[in-house]
RNA sequence: GGCGACGUAGCCAAGUGGAUAAGGCAUGGGUCUGCAAAACCCUGAUCGCCGGUUCGAAUCCGGCCGUCGCCUCCA
């Protein structure tokens, strides 16, 4: 089997093949730390958290890159959105960094998010990044104006390749600024003249300045990854002018291609007032944090629900959609759940093993599916019929023999939780051990007092759990189940 | 105006030329249960509309209608 993968520089699936055999160097476009990550960051980086874990699991050797953009970021007005919220909290602009940066990992790392392996950061780059835009100017590709330095978008042939906008046929001038001292209205930034009050500022060749938005991505990824590597991701709604400037000042400089596979993800939608779909941002004011969707879930939750579409597509958001992603989720815990819970007194023996081969077969499709451009939806459902069949085991196998248990509880831990991170791989307690030994403990004096018909106490018991999320589940022979949920 | 997408059952969402159109949720019926919110079984769509290509189309082409994204900060 090989790895297909939809190219979008070529607009086409094609044959994944790396650079260097069984190695991968891929690198993302990572957020702007200036506020905490709402669902729709939580929609990308799952989504390449979940494409990062299957090479791996794959047996590649990924080094991921994502950087943080905590400077150069302007907003229309001009502002850096940095200094903004500096000022608005009247703190220093590296506090707004630390806080937001630490903010998006304590949510990443909840969402059971792998972190990069290298996370630089635009401000601690900067003398790469004027290293670039001087070779850029010495190469004919950039020129100075009054301590502004613009790349030249006519210099470079392959300017528009990604997004497949030629500068020719745009409508030029129809929004530029009337003063603009650029050239060509498309040529953008790689360094600007910092005013007096812009107190984010560095020395450069040009003055006094800080480095334009696109070139920290071009500089990073080189020296991190080097001048062609394969991968590069991020959210569509950044493919112009973003990435595309990105590659244009990198092949230009390094007169070598820059990434190879650009994979670029959908974005997160929201029904607006009329119920049609409007991308989830922060100027929109639709957003929902991570922290909040947080609150109310459990991470897996949100993982399975961006799961359930695949990620070149956007997905529409809105609670009921997210709770009702979470019942096909609870369903599918509760079957690896119970499996576990059998599987502490499981006798020696292969009673049951009839589901080998439905484990066989789900692994085929599982992987089937991931290799077709990281089908992750298709993925998840082979899991969820394979719930099906597991939950069907368990009430009709009573005596269900260890070596099965272990196959079943397996092959969860494979594609559910390594790969796709959507299968806890313990209980959702602090403490499982010590929590799900005295829920056993309960169960069994349950168990006694609904032998001697007690149903008054039995109830109590079971409604004092209930009130806790932990839910019971009797059945005829096999005594009862529990599951936290 | 330019560029790019999308429109599949009540809702979310796979499938991009071929045999019964995945999966999740919800609905209705059933099994099990002392009861029960669980679990299992059964239950639904001819794929926005029109035309074309083809032995054959949800899947390709054209037109129309509707929606969205980018072009200005956004993952």
């Amino acid at each position: 089997m090989t790895l297909q993968i939809y190219n979008m520089l070529h607009r086409e699936k094609m044959p994944f093949e790396p650079i260097n055999e069984g190695k991968i160097n891929m690198y993302v476009c990572g957020p702007t730390v200036y506020d905490h990550a709402h669902l729709g960051h939580a929609k990308t980086y799952v989504s390449f958290d979940i494409i990062v874990r299957y090479l791996r699991a794959r047996g590649y050797d990924v080094l991921y890159v994502q950087n943080l953009t905590d400077v150069g970021h302007l907003l229309d007005t001009g502002e850096d959105r940095i200094l903004k919220k500096a000022r608005q909290s009247a703190s220093l602009p590296m506090q707004i960094v630390e806080t937001y940066t630490r903010s998006y990992f304590e949510d990443m790392d909840a969402l059971g998010v792998a972190r990069p392996d290298i996370s630089p950061r635009a401000s601690g780059h900067v003398p790469e990044q004027i290293e670039m835009v001087r070779q850029l100017i010495d190469k004919g590709h950039a020129y100075e104006v009054d301590g502004n330095v613009y790349f030249d978008v006519r210099s470079w042939e392959g300017y528009g390749k990604l997004s497949n906008r030629q500068i020719e046929k745009q409508e030029a001038g129809s929004r530029e600024e009337v003063r603009s001292d650029k050239r060509h209205p498309d040529d953008f930034a790689l360094w600007k003249r910092a005013e007096p009050e812009h107190i984010m500022r560095w020395d450069s060749p040009w003055g006094v300045g800080f480095p334009g938005w696109h070139i920290e991505c071009s500089a990073m990824a080189r020296k991190y990854l080097g001048e062609t590597f394969d991968i590069h991701g991020g959210g569509i709604d950044n493919i112009f002018p973003h990435n595309e400037c990105e590659i244009a000042q990198s092949e230009a400089c390094n007169d070598a291609e820059f990434a190879r596979y650009w994979l670029l993800v959908g974005s997160l939608m929201v029904p607006d007032e009329f119920g049609n779909p409007v991308k989830m941002s922060k100027s929109l004011g639709n957003f929902y944090t991570v922290k909040d969707a947080l609150a109310l879930h459990p991470p897996q939750v949100i993982r399975a629900f961006i799961a359930t579409g695949h990620y070149r597509k956007p997905i529409t958001f809105s609670e009921k959609a997210l709770s009702d992603a979470r019942q096909g989720w609870e369903r599918m815990f509760t079957a690896v759940h119970f499996t576990r819970e059998k599987l502490r007194t499981a006798p020696e023996s292969d009673e049951g093993n009839g589901i080998l081969e439905t484990i066989k077969q789900t692994r085929t499709q599982f992987y089937a599916a991931m290799d077709d451009d990281f089908n992750a939806p298709v993925a998840l459902s082979s899991l969820y019929d394979f719930t099906r069949e597991v939950n069907a085991m368990i009430r009709n196998v009573p005596d269900a023999g260890k070596s099965v248990l272990q196959a079943i509880e397996d092959a969860y831990t494979e594609m559910g939780t390594e790969v796709l991170g959507v299968v806890p791989d313990t209980t959702l307690f602090a403490n499982p051990e010590r929590e799900a030994d005295l829920i056993r403990l309960l169960v069994e004096i349950r168990a006694n007092a609904r032998e001697d018909r007690n149903f008054a106490l039995s109830d109590q018991i079971r409604d004092h759990l209930a009130e806790r999320n932990i839910s019971l589940l009797d059945t005829a022979n096999q005594g009862t189940f529990w599951q936290v949920l």
